[in-house]
DNA sequence: TAATTCCGA
DNA sequence: TTGCTTCGGAATTAG
C-alpha cells in the first residue's frame, strides 16, 4: 500500500535543510491560519485539518520548484518500500553476538590492566579529559594538537604519540575495542527482536544532500575497514534457511557523477575504458605510464580524487597525505592541469550557489546555501564545500532511489522470495534462495546500471555470501 | 545538552 | 588575513 502525499516529504524536498516538521511549524509558513499545539482532541484534530489544507499548497510549491516529479515518482514510492525494508529487518545471530561481547569484554580488561599498570593507578579511560592528563601530565608526551576544551587524544593524536611512547598503542587497542563493543554488540544485542531480527528506521528527511540515514540501529555504519570490527558482520545472516545474502554496489559513483556533471575528457575517458581510476589519476598527475604507477602514487592520486568530492583545499590535502602545503599545492596544480573540465565544474558550483542561493542535483533536488554569503571565512567556506559536494553526492542519492523504486517495482512482479533489507548508500543488500541468484542478480544490477543514463557507464559490483562478513564476488 | 571520539559511504 | 574533507548516528563523559 503506497501513500499519496507525505507531508514531510514534501517539506523536505522544498528545503532539505530544514529541522522542523511540526504540522505547527508548516502551517505558519505556507500561510495558513494558526493551528493549535498540544495533545487534546481539538488541537490533533486541528492539525489533522491543517495537514489537509497544507496538501494543495505543498504540491504547488513543488511544481513551482520543479520538484514534483522527484516526489512523485521517486520519493512516494520509496515511502512504502523503506517501510517494507523496515518491516522486514535483517536476521542476526543472537549467540554469536553474545560470544564476541564475551571476548571483546576479555580482552578490554586485560588491555586496561596493562594499561593502568604502566600509569601506576587507575583512571577513567573512556574520559578524554582524564586520558590527556595522563598523557600530557604524568607522561610528559608532548601536544600534538587542541580541541576547544584542551589537548586532543583523538586517533590521529594517538598514532603520532605511539611512536615515541608504546603504551599508547595499547590505549588505540582499547578505544577499538571498546567501541566495538559498546556500539556494536552491547548496542545491538537489545534491538534483536522476538523474530530474530533487527529492525532499522531508515530516515528519509534527514540529510540535506538527499540521501537516506539509518538509526536505531544505524545499520549504515557497521564496521568493514578494520578485520576486528569486520567481524560483527558474521553476525547478520540470512533469515530463512538456506537462503544467502546478495549484495550489489555501485563502483566510484560519486567520481563517475563528477565526469558526468564536469564533461573532463580525461575523466571520461578513464571511466569509459572501465580503468582504475586512482591509478589512471596518479597516472596523469605524475605524468608516468599506468604501468609505472606505485602503490605510494597511487595513494595519492585516491587522497586527491577523495578531496576534490569534498571541494578539499591544498592546506587540506597536504594535512591528509602528510605533505608539504606547497607539495599539496602542486600536486592540485597538476591535477586540475591534466581535468580542467573539473576546476570548471567546482568553481561552477560555487558561482551557481551564490547566484541562486541554491544547488542542484541531476533530478533537481535543491540544497539552499546562505551561509554561501557568510562574512565569516570559515562558515563561507564550508558552504562552498558543500556547493561542490552536494550535487555530487547527492546526484548518487538520485540514482540509488530511483534503482530502488525500479528494482522493487520488478521484484513484486516477478514472483521472486528475494527480500531487499537494506540501503548503504551505494549498495543494497537482499536475502534470497540461491536458486534465485541468476535472476535476481539481472533485475537488480540492471536497474542499478541503468538506473539513469550518464556520460560514463554505471559500474556494479555484485557479491554473495552465507552472512554479511563472508561476501564474495558474484556471477552468474 | 555540549563536547569528544569513531564507525560507515 | 582567515582556514584545513562531505554526509550521517551512537557511546561516553561532564556539567
Ligand atoms: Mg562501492
Amino acid at each position: 500500500p503506497e501513500p499519496a502525499f507525505d507531508g514531510a516529504i514534501a517539506a523536505y524536498l522544498l528545503n532539505p535543510g530544514r529541522t522542523v516538521y511540526r504540522i505547527e511549524d508548516l502551517a505558519r509558513e505556507f500561510g495558513l491560519p494558526e493551528v493549535p499545539e498540544g495533545e487534546t482532541p481539538g488541537a490533533v484534530a486541528g492539525r489533522a485539518g491543517a495537514l489537509l489544507a497544507l496538501r494543495p499548497a505543498l504540491e504547488s510549491a513543488l511544481r513551482e520548484a520543479g520538484l514534483w516529479s522527484l516526489f512523485a515518482e521517486i520519493e512516494m514510492p520509496l515511502v512504502g518500500i523503506l517501510a517494507r525494508m523496515e518491516a522486514t529487518g535483517i536476521a542476526v545471530q543472537r549467540e554469536a553476538l553474545e560470544e564476541m561481547g564475551r571476548e571483546l569484554e576479555e580482552r578490554i580488561l586485560a588491555v586496561q590492566q596493562e594499561i593502568f599498570q604502566r600509569v601506576g593507578y587507575t583512571f577513567n579511560l573512556n574520559s578524554p579529559k582524564q586520558l590527556a592528563d595522563v598523557l600530557f601530565g604524568k607522561m610528559g608526551l608532548p601536544v600534538i594538537k587542541r580541541t576547544k576544551t584542551g589537548p586532543s587524544t583523538d586517533a590521529e593524536v594517538l598514532e603520532e604519540l605511539a611512536l615515541q611512547e608504546p603504551l599508547v598503542e595499547r590505549i588505540l587497542d582499547y578505544r577499538t575495542l571498546v567501541k566495538l563493543k559498546g556500539t556494536y554488540v552491547d548496542g545491538l544485542a537489545p534491538l534483536i527482536e522476538a523474530d530474530g531480527r533487527i529492525h532499522t528506521t531508515f530516515n528519509q528527511t534527514v540529510a540535506a544532500t538527499g540521501r537516506l540515514s539509518s538509526a536505531d540501529p544505524n545499520l549504515q555504519n557497521i564496521p568493514i575497514r578494520i578485520e576486528e570490527g569486520r567481524r560483527i558482520r558474521k553476525v547478520f545472516i540470512p533469515g530463512e534457511p538456506g537462503w544467502v545474502l546478495f549484495a550489489a554496489d555501485y563502483s566510484q559513483i560519486e567520481l563517475r557523477v563528477v565526469a558526468h556533471f564536469s564533461g573532463d575528457e580525461a575523466l571520461l575517458d578513464a571511466f569509459r575504458q572501465d580503468q582504475d581510476i586512482h591509478t589512471r589519476t596518479a597516472a596523469e598527475v605524475f605524468g608516468v605510464p599506468m604501468e609505472e604507477v606505485t602503490p605510494e602514487m597511487r595513494r595519492r592520486a585516491k587522497a586527491v580524487n577523495f578531496g576534490l568530492i569534498y571541494g578539499q583545499s591544498d592546506y587540506g590535502l597536504a594535512r591528509a597525505l602528510g605533505i608539504g602545503r606547497g607539495e599539496a599545492k602542486e600536486f592540485i596544480q597538476r591535477y586540475f592541469d591534466r581535468y580542467p573540465g573539473v576546476k570548471a565544474y567546482m568553481e561552477q558550483k560555487v558561482q551557481e550557489a551564490r547566484e541562486k542561493g541554491y544547488v542542484t542535483t541531476l533530478l533537481g533536488r535543491r540544497r539552499f546555501l546562505p551561509e554561501i554569503h557568510a562574512r565569516t571565512f570559515a562558515v563561507r567556506q564550508n558552504a562552498e564545500r558543500a556547493a561542490i559536494n552536494t550535487p555530487i553526492q547527492g546526484t548518487a542519492a538520485d540514482l540509488m532511489k530511483k534503482a530502488m523504486v525500479a528494482i522493487c517495482r520488478r521484484l513484486d512482479a516477478s514472483g521472486l522470495r528475494a527480500r531487499l533489507l537494506l540501503q548503504v548508500h551505494d549498495e543494497l543488500v537482499f536475502e534470497a534462495p540461491p536458486e534465485e541468484l541468476p535472476a535476481l542478480y539481472e533485475l537488480v544490477v540492471g536497474e542499478m546500471e541503468r538506473a539513469l543514463t550518464l556520460r560514463v557507464p554505471l559500474k556494479v559490483e555484485a557479491k554473495v555470501g552465507r552472512n554479511w562478513y563472508e561476501m564474495e564476488p558474484y556471477t552468474p
